[in-house]
Parts: structure tokens; C-alpha cells; sequence
DNA sequence: ATACAGGCTCGCC
DNA sequence: GGCGAGCCTGTA
């Protein structure tokens, strides 16, 4: 029986491989000439000719505004674009990731991969999100080829510590976990903090175990379209004290989020994905500038 | 080999 | 209420 064919979906201002590879989500895998992943429970796969993606289900019928959902075709990236601050870093940033777009992720899914990322660098977050993955999450086929869904809080929740640090977790193990429990329990209830403005939403993010400011607004940012949200990495620490803030000294992080709140303003939390982006990818081709130190973040133990 | 990652959390001052 | 150290593990 001959597969379905693919649908299509208009998606200018669009870049997927730029998109899927800036970040945020950390599952995607090349195939083909285009992509395999999950879209929540879907296995999907997408394909960019031009402006237009041509997509698969794993389980017919494809739902294409599932997909453009998902991807976010729908904000106005003209008008996001045009709302940044005139300023090089930012210029040269956004020239860089046209077509970038901040997705729609399941909310327990992106909470849950951002406990797992503390600390870790792309390619390990990626890891670890396969692991999990794979060892509980449900199997689809697309396009010939498997996929795993994200396992759901419950599924977490059931297993124990050392079952978790077996997924190269570390101490992450017990955060997700515990914030797993409190999900599953019914004690947190991620969709319903959906109602809530900004600021409390990011409080009530944080009163989870190993969340943090920085996760918290990732989630705001990724999974509950709060697109002023801006969380601050190392990425974005350098780029602010390198390129925004150099004579400021004395810079707590509480002046560092006002900054950046007044500063990049609605769609801050573009801004700093592209700034992000852009800065990780090209420091990674220069390799060299020994001038390019860690920033003054680096006390190790000695032995 | 060794430093260091897209942090959070404690204990100390 | 700011600051530093410890926590795990894979990658460069």
C-alpha cells in the first residue's frame, strides 16, 4: 500500500534547520533531506523546499496546523524583527537568523529538558533527551523511520534515582525526578499556571526543584509563549558585558535582568535567541580567540 | 588528560 | 543578600 503523500504548508520567513538547530528543542534528527521528531505525541516529518514544508504523520492524517503551531508560523517576524533595538550586536545577530523562530513546545517536555540541561553543552542535553527517550517513551514510525515521544511526567515519576543517573543525569537526576512527582501528584499543574502573568508564572517555575531563573524563563519562553522572557546564560552574560555593558561595573544579576527587560523590550526573548545563536555557532568556527576567555566565572578546585 | 559546559542550591560571610 | 563551592558526566 502506497504511503500518503505529503502535505504542504506555506512557511515564509522560515528557516527549519536554523530553527531546530538554535537551542530550543533538543530532539530533531536529520533524515533525508529533512527532519524527524515528535510533536508531542505525533511523529512527524518535515521537509523545507523554499518557502514551503512538506510534512508527514506518522499516523495519517497529517495535521498541518499542528505542525505550523508548533513552528510558530504565525508570529509576525517582520514586526519582531523591527521591534529590536538598532544597535551592531543586534544588527548583525538578527541579519544572521532570519527565519528563526521561537517554538511551541509541550510545556512538561520543554520544563523537563531544561532541568536536564543545567550545565551541559548542546550535544549532551541532546544525549540526554535521546536516552530518556528511548528508554521510556512511547515508539512512532515516520517516514520509515523511528522516533520516541518525550516520556510523560507520570512515566518519570515512577522510576527511581539510580534508574535516571543510568541516563547520564547526574545530580540532575534527582531535580527531575522530584519535579516529575509534584507534576504526576496533580500538586502542580503545568497548564493551569498558564493564566498566570509573567512574574508569577516565573515564580511558581521556580518554586520546582532545579529550576532556577534561567530554566524558568526558558520555559516562559518556550512552552508558554511569553516572548519578553529572557533567560541569561554564559552565552548571554558575555555578550551583554562584552557588547552592552562594558563600563558597568557592579553588575548583579538583578541589574542584568532589568537591563535586558527595558532594553530589548515585547519580544526580548527573540532577541536573545538570536543573539545566543549567533554567538554560539560562530565562536565554535573561530576555535581560537584566546581572547575570547570563559568570562570571570571559572573557580575550580584545585587538587 | 583536563577544563569546562546554555545552573541550582546550599552554607558562609 | 551577595559570594563561592559542590554537584555528575561527556566532549573538545
Amino acid at each position: 500500500m502506497r504511503r500518503t503523500a505529503f502535505e504542504t504548508i506555506e512557511a515564509p520567513d522560515f528557516d527549519l534547520a536554523l530553527t531546530l538547530d538554535s537551542g530550543q528543542a533538543f530532539h530533531w534528527e536529520r533524515a533525508g533531506a529533512g527532519f524527524v521528531g515528535a510533536i508531542g505525541d505525533r511523529a512527524v516529518y518535515v521537509e523545507q523546499c523554499g518557502s514551503v514544508l512538506k510534512v508527514r504523520d506518522g499516523e495519517p492524517p497529517t495535521l498541518p496546523r499542528v505542525i505550523s503551531r508548533y513552528f510558530s508560523l504565525d508570529h509576525p517576524l517582520a514586526e519582531i524583527c523591527a521591534s529590536f533595538p538598532n544597535d551592531p550586536a543586534m544588527r548583525t545577530a538578527s541579519d544572521y537568523c532570519r527565519g528563526l523562530r521561537i517554538i511551541r513546545q509541550p510545556r512538561w517536555e520543554c520544563l523537563a529538558t531544561f532541568i536536564t540541561s543545567s550545565m551541559k553543552q548542546v550535544a549532551h542535553i541532546r544525549q540526554i533527551s535521546r536516552t530518556l527517550r528511548r528508554r521510556f517513551g512511547e515508539t512512532r514510525t515516520v517516514h520509515g523511520i523511528e522516533t520516541h515521544v518525550y516520556p510523560a511526567a507520570r512515566r518519570i515519576a515512577e522510576l527511581n534515582e539510580v534508574e535516571l543517573r543510568k541516563c547520564a543525569l547526574g545530580y540532575r537526576a534527582k531535580n527531575l525526578l522530584s519535579t516529575a512527582r509534584l507534576i504526576s501528584r496533580g500538586e502542580v499543574d503545568l497548564d493551569r499556571l498558564a493564566t498566570l502573568p509573567d512574574e508569577e508564572l516565573r515564580a511558581r517555575l521556580c518554586e520546582l526543584p532545579g529550576v532556577g531563573a534561567k530554566i524558568a524563563n526558558c520555559v516562559l519562553l518556550f512552552a508558554y509563549e511569553r516572548l519578553r522572557a529572557f533567560p541569561i546564560d554564559v552565552w548571554i552574560e558575555r555578550i551583554l558585558r562584552e557588547r552592552y555593558l562594558q563600563r558597568r561595573r557592579k553588575l548583579t544579576s538583578e541589574k542584568l535582568r532589568q537591563f535586558c527587560n527595558e532594553y530589548f523590550g515585547a519580544y526580548g526573548g527573540y532577541a536573545q535567541q538570536y543573539l545566543f545563536h549567533h554567538a554560539r555557532t560562530t565562536a565554535s568556527q573561530k576555535r581560537k580567540p584566546s581572547s575570547t576567555k570563559p568570562a570571570p566565572r571559572l573557580s575550580r578546585k584545585a587538587r
